[in-house]
DNA sequence: GCCCAGGTGTTTC
DNA sequence: GAAACACATGGG
């Protein structure tokens, strides 16, 4: 576990070498992004892409529009995400702390931030980092299961370790950088997306590096 | 048909 | 407190 700075560091340089820049967050304005990072919990993006389309041609892609709207009409315009009720319910609750906060919101503090978007009912730590990382462009480092496995398969984390932990290594370790933790995360997305886990169950190097251990 | 996806909150032991 | 469960669609 020495040197973690150095291996944190490699890694993204491994990364960006093999993917290039990856143009995060896919969205065409901050609101979209925070609709899109509650949208995303636990599913994948092709079905987010739809939901977004659909709010978006129903006339209910802002936040006063997401409120007004009834929770059943709601749901069906985000039945492809999945959990539609719920997330129904959960961008509800987000916009209207979104429209509480208003202009003020550029100028709050990230840890007030970042405790008032967990307050919130249906988000957690990962989409509150989403939010605060990709709509707000606050140095966040953001964590998801890909961070966790890949860092796990590489031998540089145990992989029980909790979000906080995680959260707070990354961020020691790497210098509080937005357009660095931006592309990062998004690196890591990619590959996790990338590789094929029945082709490599042990090691996330290998579609990396030519001279990983299991390629020799 | 089965497993998984850019999680989170609630219920249960 | 941890562990199990509920939420639900679309793609491989």
């Amino acid at each position: 576990m020495d040197n973690l700075s150095g291996n944190l560091r490699l890694l993204y340089q491994i990364l960006f070498r093999a993917y290039g820049r990856q143009y995060w967050w896919p969205g065409a304005t901050p609101f979209e992004v925070m609709v899109g990072a509650v949208l995303t919990q636990n599913t994948s993006w092709s079905n987010v892409e739809r939901a977004i389309r659909n709010l978006d041609a129903a006339q209910c892609l802002t936040a006063p529009a997401i409120i007004a709207a009834h929770p059943t009409t709601l749901g069906a315009l985000l039945r492809p995400v999945g959990y539609f009720n719920v997330k129904a319910r959960r961008i509800q609750n987000f916009c209207r702390w979104y429209i509480a906060r208003g202009e003020l919101l550029a100028q709050f503090p990230t840890v007030d931030l970042r405790r008032e978007l967990l307050a919130i009912n249906g988000i957690g730590p990962e989409t509150a980092d989403d939010i605060l990382l990709y709509a707000l462009n606050r140095p966040v480092f953001v964590i998801d299961a890909y961070t966790r496995r890949l860092g796990t398969r590489l031998g540089i984390l145990r992989g029980d370790e909790n979000y906080e932990k995680l959260r707070a290594l990354f961020e020691t370790e790497l210098t509080p950088d937005v357009a660095l933790y931006q592309e990062y995360h998004a690196l890591i997305v990619r590959h996790g997306k990338d590789i094929c886990r029945k082709k490599h169950p042990r090691c996330n190097l290998c579609v990396l590096q030519a001279n990983c251990p299991h390629n020799l």
